[in-house]
Parts: structure tokens; C-alpha cells; sequence
RNA sequence: GUCCCGUUCGUCUAGCCUGGCCUAGGACACUCGGUUUUCAUCCGAGCAACAGGGGUUCGAAUCCCCUACGGGACGCCA
């Protein structure tokens, strides 16, 4: 176990920003990658506009990603409570601390700090030595006897022993004020880390709560991935300096350092997630496909209890390499769970341009109904064959065959297709198809 | 306005610390080819960047300065 402690301090005011999770997800691994440990400290000293569902949402958030925390709410420790709003006493006491040093003084029925005025110095792990005078004295306390930010802040980490501040830039100004605080009672000042902010898609300036893509249960409600979110996001504003991108968390965790973090803001692209995405869904086993697929199917009136299982592991191995993303599957397999899909009329039109594509219909269904060894090895053989025998263009078969039999101009391989789908089922397709032209 | 931070393809970035290997590499997106029966797969190609100006140097994306632009902070919010 190492001596590095960090922690995630957010306030939950709202939802799971995209920005608070990256700063919480940056903590996390250099927790896991030092072997330090994770604190999360909820700061809820705004009354007014804390609420148990943001405090949830944020928990369950986290969780989803991945990134478990070794002290705070639910797991307690030795540096509690971690609740602000529950640390009233050590605050008042802080205060007396700064009062005998004579640091302190009421103005307007608030409780001010008296700076030094020294240039604040710190030696910033991603952006080097900033130093910046704080110039004006400022509230700890307010009016109404609550404490603020910048004072709870610095004395739970203080009093927490956190050694490593990872934070977000919007931080770094505020630094100095921290800097004062930590002098003022002669405590340590922690390492600082102040990364990039993330900037919105569109437009100008960081990425807020109300912009698009901006909440993290958003993602999960798309049915996106946590491992491709939190892969996508250890990107954003940190590399690992090879050409790499798709990599094992594990493999993060050991090449996270303070060293591969960027200076400069990066704009979020849903796109580029969007991509992770759709790779980590070609990299999932069958087995847990099938088990996320299960209940988007179901959900969509495509499957039930009554479902072959074994059917539709098959239909889901075959389709797997051709899927972009889990919520778009019930589109993309409908045809193999119903009799009643549609047929897409800008497919029809292109395969019935050129050629006699009824004719070739014809052929194939009589090939297909007397075909004895109904297995796509075969299938794939004989219409070539067949093709070949009439002289006739082997894709004027497979286009017309494939839109009978499921109204599309595009899935997963034909022959493994037909296959699954059967011999009885293809049939019949097939002659419905040529019965309603 | 004051202060702090930053600036490499449209976007994420490698290279910068330790100047020559940079004709600036990779990825997403986009465009075009190819394979494939088809496709939202796969393969290939193309597009496209060192913000500008001054130094230092034999040599600068890399070091220094200025300007411009971008971001952030300046609350009895966090």
C-alpha cells in the first residue's frame, strides 16, 4: 500500500457531468496505479441546491464506470464523516485554529480570511511552476455560518491526509487561494495536478450540463458501454504516447502517470466514442452478447421466454461483426424473429433496375427446396453452380434472394443467413415473396 | 478589465523536456477505390496541421521574446 491518498470531490448539484467523471476516473487510476487510495468526499455545503437523486445519480454513476472508491459514502473509513454537511464541528474548529493566529475577521456578518499577499507558488504536475498572488482577503464563512468551498475544501484535505490534488483547471486561479489556507495552518501543501477541461462539441467554451453528450447516464441509457466510455475518456487529455487507443484497463491503469497528461482542452467528440463503442461490441464474448441483447429484444416484441436459445445465439454470432451499437440490434435482426418485416423500398428499386431478378428467384427456390444438405457450405456452392450452369451473374441470385427473404439489401453473410433462418422458413419466404409480385 | 493557463490535420493526439532521424506519424470523421452476393464488415488510397512575427543556431514543430487567438478564474456557487 503506498501513502498516496486522493480523492474525488464533487457536488451534487445535478446530473454526472462527462467533465466531473473524467476528473473522478483521472483520480481513480492514479489511485489504482500507485496502489494509494481513492477517497470520495461529497461536498454538499450548498444547501440550496443539493438533492439525494444528484447524490445517486453520481454514485451510481460511478459504479457504472467502474471506478470504485475506498473511503466515503457506503464504505466508510478512518478519515469520516464524508459527508461536508456532516463536518460542521472540524470546521468550527478549523476556524479557531486561524482565529489564534489571529487570520481571521467578521465583516458584514461573514467570517473573512486575511491573505499573506505572498506569491503563491506551485509546482503543478501537468502544467509546471505557476505562481500567482492572491490579492484580495476572502470569505470563509458565510453570513449564515456556513463554511465555503475553498475553506472546506483545504481543511478535509488536510484532515483526510490527501496528498494528490487531481482536479480541473477551472482550479488552478483558486490555487492560490488554497496555497494561503494550507500556510495559514501549517499543513503540507499536496501535490498538484490541474488537467485540461473537456470543451463542448459545438461552439465555444468548456462543456456544461445542459450541452449535448454532456451526462454521462445519458450514455448508459443509449446502451453504450462503460468499458468504451471510460476507455474513450482516459484519452481525453491523456495519452499513453504510443499509437495505441483500444487498450485493456488493466493495461491504463500501469501506464497512467501525471507525465501523459496534456495541457492543453479537449473538444469532446461523440463520434470518435461512438467508434470505441462499436469496437469494444466486436470484441465482446458471444456469451455476454447474447445476455445483453436478451432483453432489447424482448423489450421490442422480437423474442420471448418461448425463444429458441440456440437460435438466437446464432443469429446474434453471425451479426455481431456487421452491428454498430446494442440499441440499434432490434432493426437489424427483426426479419428473423417475424414473418410481418418490412421490405425497404430504396433496395427494391436497385435490385429490380437491371436484369429479371423474379426469374432468378425462381431458379434459386428451386434449388433451395430440393437441396438435401441444408448447411451454408453447400448453400454457397450450389448457387454458384447454378449461376454458373445459366450463365447468369452470381450477385443477381444472392440480391434477390436476400431481399425475399429479409426485405434488406445488407446483413450479415448470406449463405450463414439462410442457414440459420432455415430451410423451411427460406422456402417459404421465398414463395410468399413470389406470390405477392 | 485584472490575473492564470494554453496554441501541431475539422477533431483526439505522437513528436517538443534531451534542436538534425519530420518530406511532421497514428486514430476518428470525410472522399475515392478494391474485396465481398450485399452491407453498417474487411482492405487500400486520398484529404488535411507545426497560429503569426522576430530572435538564438550551421540547423527550430522543438529553445527565447512579442503579437494574435482560445480557455479558465476573478461570488457570502462548488
Amino acid at each position: 500500500m503506498s501513502t498516496v491518498r486522493v480523492r474525488f470531490a464533487p457536488s451534487p448539484t445535478g446530473f454526472f457531468h462527462i467533465g466531473s467523471a473524467r476528473t473522478a476516473l483521472f483520480n481513480w487510476l492514479y489511485a489504482r496505479h500507485t496502489g494509494g487510495t481513492f477517497v470520495l468526499r461529497v461536498e454538499d455545503t450548498d444547501k440550496e441546491r443539493n438533492t439525494e437523486e444528484s447524490l445517486q445519480c453520481l454514485k451510481d454513476g460511478m459504479k457504472w464506470l467502474g471506478l470504485d472508491w475506498d473511503e466515503g459514502p457506503e464504505k466508510g473509513g478512518d478519515f469520516g464523516p464524508y459527508f461536508q454537511s456532516e463536518r460542521d464541528p472540524i470546521y468550527q474548529e478549523a476556524l479557531e485554529t486561524l482565529r489564534a493566529k489571529d487570520r481571521v475577521y467578521e465583516k458584514e456578518g461573514a467570517t473573512w480570511f486575511k491573505i499573506s499577499g505572498d506569491p503563491q507558488v506551485i509546482e503543478d504536475q501537468v502544467r509546471g511552476t505557476v505562481s500567482r498572488t492572491e490579492e484580495k482577503d476572502f470569505v470563509i464563512f458565510r453570513s449564515d455560518g456556513s463554511p465555503v468551498f475553498h475553506f472546506v475544501n483545504v481543511v478535509d484535505d488536510i484532515k483526510m491526509g490527501i496528498t494528490h490534488v487531481i482536479r480541473g483547471e477551472d482550479h488552478l486561479s483558486n490555487t492560490s487561494k488554497h496555497t494561503e489556507l494550507f500556510k495559514a495552518f501549517d499543513a503540507p501543501i499536496p501535490v498538484f495536478a490541474h488537467i485540461p477541461l473537456i470543451l463542448k462539441q459545438e461552439g465555444q467554451g468548456k462543456m456544461s450540463k445542459r450541452d449535448k453528450g454532456a451526462l454521462l447516464e445519458d450514455y448508459e441509457k443509449e446502451g453504450f458501454f462503460p468499458a468504451a466510455i471510460r476507455n474513450y475518456l482516459c484519452l481525453l487529455g491523456w495519452s499513453p504516447k504510443d499509437d495505441r487507443e483500444i487498450i485493456p484497463f488493466d493495461e491504463i491503469i500501469q501506464l497512467f502517470d501525471f507525465k501523459g497528461i496534456n495541457k492543453d482542452n479537449a473538444r469532446f467528440d461523440e463520434k470518435k466514442m461512438t467508434f470505441f463503442n462499436t469496437e469494444y461490441l466486436r470484441m465482446l464474448p458471444l456469451d455476454e452478447v447474447v445476455s445483453k441483447s436478451k432483453p432489447i429484444l424482448s423489450e421490442a416484441g422480437l423474442i420471448n421466454d418461448s425463444t429458441d436459445e440456440a437460435y438466437l445465439k446464432n443469429v446474434l454470432e453471425i451479426c455481431q461483426e456487421k452491428l454498430r451499437s446494442l440499441p440499434t440490434l432490434p432493426e437489424f435482426v427483426d426479419y428473423f424473429f417475424k414473418e410481418d418485416f418490412a421490405f425497404n423500398e430504396k433496395a427494391k428499386t436497385k435490385i429490380f433496375k437491371k436484369g429479371e431478378p423474379l426469374e432468378r428467384l425462381k431458379e434459386v427456390l428451386n434449388l433451395l427446396k430440393n437441396l438435401s444438405l441444408f448447411e451454408k457450405e453447400n448453400i454457397q456452392k450450389s448457387i454458384t453452380e447454378l449461376a454458373e450452369t445459366n450463365e447468369q451473374g452470381i450477385g443477381s441470385y444472392f440480391q434477390i434472394l436476400r431481399f425475399a427473404i429479409s426485405g434488406t439489401s445488407g446483413g450479415p453473410h448470406i449463405d450463414a443467413l439462410i442457414e440459420t433462418l432455415g430451410q423451411e422458413k427460406t422456402v417459404k419466404r421465398i414463395k410468399t415473396f413470389l406470390e405477392n409480385q
